[in-house]
This record gives C-alpha cells, structure tokens and sequence, in this order.
DNA sequence: AAAGGCGGTTGATCTGGATCAAGAACGGAT
DNA sequence: ATCCGTTCTTGATCCAGATCAACCGCCTTT
C-alpha cells in the first residue's frame, strides 16, 4: 500500500490518522495478459493506480480497434469517463501484459471527498493533470503531419515501442499500421 | 455577482460566510466584439464565468486558425491549460461577440482552494465536466467522418450556426471552410 | 513438425477531403 | 452610395494516407 500512500503524498499530504482512513478503501487486483480490465456498456466502478504492467484503452469502429491511451508503472488507469459519470462506458480497458493494479471502488472514493478534505484536492490535481495531457494531445493530433506524429512519440516515449503491439501505437497515433510500418522503415 | 454565486452553488452549497469570502475575488471584465481575451505566448491569468456573447479559443498553424472550441452563456472561459500550469499558453481566446465575463484572478483561486474547502470541490466538479467533454468530443473526430460531424453538431447546437462564422465551425469540426460549405448545400 | 493465426512488411491502387481558383454576397467604413 | 475586405460558394484538381492484396516471419497448439 506504499504505492498508494506515495502516489497521493505526491499530490496532498495526508496525516496518519486520514491515511488510515484512505488505506482501507485501496484493494490490489491483478490481471493476466490479455484480460479485460473494463469493458464497454459496463460502469466502471474503479479508479486505478498502476503498479506494474502495460493497458490500452480503446474502443472498436467498424471491426478495428481504436487505442485512445495506455497507462502503465505510476500513471492512472481505466475508463475515468464512465467512472466519473457512473453510466456505461464507450471504452475497453486491457491488460496487454500482465498487470498489477491498486484501485479504489467509486463510493469509497465519494465517501472519501466528504471525510477527506485533502482528498478533494488531490482528485483535482489529478484532473487537472489529465486534462493538460489531453489538451496537449489535442494540439499534437491536429497540428502535426502522421509522420511527425511518429517521431514525436519515438523521442518521448521510445520504451512503448518495446512494450506494446505497432498495430495499437499506430492507432494511437491515428494510422494504420502500415502507414506506421513504412515510417518505421523510412525514419 | 448572482450570476457568480448561482454558477458555483450548482455545484456545491456555499454557507454566507463563504459567499462573502468567494465574491470579493472575482471581477467583472468587458470585451468587444474581436478583441482578444488571451493570446499565444502569455500565461492566462484568469478563469472566467461567461456572463454573455460568444468566444472562440483557437490556435494558428500553418497560417490558418484553428478553433478548438467556443464559449457562450453560462460555460467557462479562457485557456484553461495555461491557467492550470500558469505557464505560457499555446491558445488564443477572442469574443466573437461584444463580450461580458466575470473573471477570478490564479492567486486569488489558489487562496480560495485553501481558505474555502467547498471550492476545492467545486474545482474538481467543473474538471470532470471539462474532461468527460473533452473524451466525448475526441471519440467523435475519430469514429466521425466529416459529414457525420456536421450533421451531430446541427441537431446538437443548432444555435451555434447562427450564432458563429461558418469558417470557425468548420474549423472546429475539423474541415476546411469549402467542405463545410458543401455539406451545408447537400444535407 | 505441421498447421493455423496473428503481426509486421511491402507494393499497387483508391479516395475523402484538401487545395487552388474565381466569383458572388455580405458587411463596415468613409 | 460606393469601396474594400471578408466570408461564402462552386468547380477543378490534387494528395496524404487508407485500403486492398500478397507474403513472410514467429509463436502457439496439437
């Protein structure tokens, strides 16, 4: 549960009597590779810090998977979206290795708002970061050609290309993989 | 100052006393109709509240603009990314309309978070508005082709249509003007 | 070790929407 | 009113990236 306490005090510090308060909401889930962390039409009833392994989050158009992120190592995961709104979600969240996760079940959580007053603050820290990243990830995907799109990600991320499938980094970089295979073999 | 009191306690309760407190913060502001409100390169110093006429938050590439999205009645205003980080923004925000807004100053917002709980909640609710926006919007430019997009955003906010240049909405559903001009004859 | 099946590569072709171009219609300023 | 700068429209052409197709690994499964 060090994860977790860490994780928070990155953001808020706790006193050790509401750290043992929010102690007890956290509960560790594992999932092998390949498996379901959530699933589309399914409200999702967790929020997750990540303490090993790789996700995708996608969602299936016409037969083909579309990857709008992966969380791994210390980042945040499943379908914030349905979680937040507590209705059946649009997104599949997948183990693509196996993987380790702390989550906190959503009414502990609103429990946790009004006994917590740093918890409060420390969910909106948290989306505040989210929504920086998205908004830069906005920018990214509009301004940039496929390729510079490619090499942006191979100078930020170079560890994803080792850890998960070309055919999801295309899709999340909005390509098919072939387009991202011939700028592999061309940059 | 109502519109301010109204906007903040649908979110969460406000006891007098901390009414008292919030309101002092937050200023009226005018702008007419094309003046900028933030501009690319500068931190944004305020989170608003729309009191009345339209915005458009947008960026310039390759020497067009490219609207990310508008802000009208009783939304929110400014380049939030900007704000949140308080480092210089990649966004600019300009009143299409003569343009009325109620404004709070970072510091101040920072001194309210610590001096008034309910406002640290109040932050968090308005960020998860904005993100399940920003999620909804992003699955739409994916799964969406060009003419999808236009139809949605017709039966969705017609009055933007009369309310905001062609140019910009085309823009902002990711098409060049012409495209826009040719789904709006066919459809 | 044979047989699928998926992931990745490489080539040929296609297409939605962009770009280029040239008027027409609509303000706003004088 | 009339002039000038936008915005909008309509047509012709173009292109980045998608799609279609064939093939080659490399794992699994049996």
């Amino acid at each position: 549960m060090d994860l977790v306490r860490s994780t928070i005090e990155r953001y808020v510090p706790l006193k050790e009597h509401e750290w043992e308060r929010v102690r007890v909401c956290w509960k560790e889930l594992l999932f092998p590779k390949g498996e379901f962390i959530s699933r589309v039409g399914d409200v999702e009833h967790f929020f997750y810090i990540v303490r090993g392994g790789v996700q995708r989050l996608f969602f299936e158009h016409d037969g083909t998977s579309i990857c709008l992120g992966f969380s791994y190592d210390h980042s945040w995961s499943g379908d914030y979206e349905s979680f937040l709104q507590q209705k059946p979600g649009r997104l599949n969240v997948q183990a693509i290795t196996d993987t380790a996760l702390v989550g906190i079940d959503h009414a502990d959580l609103i429990a946790l708002y009004d006994e917590v007053p740093a918890m409060d603050r420390f969910g909106r820290l948290i989306l505040e970061e989210l929504l920086v990243g998205r908004a830069t990830r906005e920018i990214e995907q509009i301004a940039l050609t496929a390729e510079e799109r490619y090499r942006k990600l191979v100078q930020r991320s170079p560890h994803l290309l080792q850890l998960v499938p070309q055919k999801d980094i295309a899709s999340y970089l909005r390509m098919t993989p072939e387009t991202f295979s011939r700028l592999r073999a061309k940059v």
